[in-house]
DNA sequence: TACGATAGAGAACATTCGTTCCATAAGGGT
DNA sequence: ACCCTTATGGAACGAATGTTCTCTATCGTA
């Protein structure tokens, strides 16, 4: 076999060379030149950082563009996934036995072209986990099932409700003790679903 | 005055320019150069590119890094951002949400090396709209603040908690009327901050 | 302890980089 | 039609780039 790890001379220090990497893409968006990574990395020499982009190209971090620039890959953006409890260790382990790799992105967006993101305005699902502020994914489609979390069109404006039915109909269900359903005279028109909540601290 | 667009000599001329880097860009990671762009662009000379540069840096798509490496801004995803077809109505939420990055996981993680995400279990945090299944997004470091939710080292295990303090000392906040708050014995341990969240639903 | 593999230092090298200068073409505004 | 600004072409140049080679230090393993 040959994994990831593997083609990576020495794990340890290439990871921790990796992430200073991509601390500074995280500023700049670019890839500093030898010189710049040496320094960066503590190397005296061009030559020690060559070898490394050879380490990391084969683990598959950057490559290089057809007009032989170094650029990063999409593995050079994943983050491990780890489950409670974490292992003693710690920093980062490359354990795949219990974390898997992913871009947030990816984990919440399979459909690009037709998702979008909404910041959510008030309380009224507050219930549900979902607070003022944050922001919410919404997959756009017209039709929904009864438990979804939908963005509906009632009034001419957008709201945020978990889609609920009983026997005079379809209704909106806030998840607030304060707010009550509300119940569309004229129709209800589905914007699109909620498929994912994204909030930031601080 | 001085507006952006005037900045640039012939607006749809380097509007078109910018396109193309743009696309370049999307699909390599990386900005080429002067000599790769002018053969992209249709120039013959790399003073032509060298001209645009200079109008699109003062413009504010691109900027030189601290290496003097040419990189792209905030402004030069704009395109992909404004994109977002935003019904009326609909309002600039969408946009004013993220509006300064491109990826999800570029607007919760400025620390990729010093960063983890852990799946939350249990709902001892679920009136902070902290669900059992949440991926939470945590910084590492050993000083946290009051009212920072932590992960902390109780008992050689993991947990997320608020970080508390009373008189008699620092303690962990359940957020959740059925636990009671945790008063470490010897010492506490701080693992790292909470700085974002992500749900996917279904 | 000795061995083998490998990360890194250091220097030399051809290539490519972006800048700069000047000349020319293309528009836009009066 | 004129001028004046500006985009582009073309060539020359010094600086910086990444590769390659040899040599040394370090670390894990037998």
């Amino acid at each position: 076999m040959f994994s990831i790890v593997q083609a990576m001379g020495n794990p340890n220090r290439d990871q921790e060379y990796l992430g200073k990497l991509q601390d500074y893409y995280a500023d700049y968006r670019s890839i500093p030149s030898y010189a710049v990574i040496g320094d960066m990395l503590g190397m005296a020499s061009k030559s020690a950082v060559s070898a490394l982009i050879k380490r990391l190209t084969l683990a598959g971090y950057v490559e290089m563009t057809p007009d032989k620039r170094l650029a990063p890959t999409k593995r050079f953006f994943e983050r491990e996934l780890a489950d409670f409890p974490i292992p003693a260790g710690m920093p980062a382990a490359a354990n795949d036995a219990m974390s898997e790799s992913l871009t947030i992105d990816e984990y919440l967006i399979p459909k690009p072209s037709n998702t979008i993101m909404v910041r959510v305005k008030g309380d009224s699902m507050i219930d549900a986990g979902i607070h003022d502020g944050d922001i919410a994914i919404v997959e756009k489609r017209h039709a929904a099932s009864v438990g979804d979390i939908v963005v509906a069109v009632v009034d001419n404006e957008y709201t945020l409700k978990e889609l609920g039915r009983d026997r005079q109909g379809y209704m909106l269900l806030p998840h607030n003790a304060d707010y009550a359903p509300i119940r569309p005279q004229e129709g209800l028109e589905i914007f699109g679903i909620m498929v994912g909540l994204v909030r930031k601290y601080r």
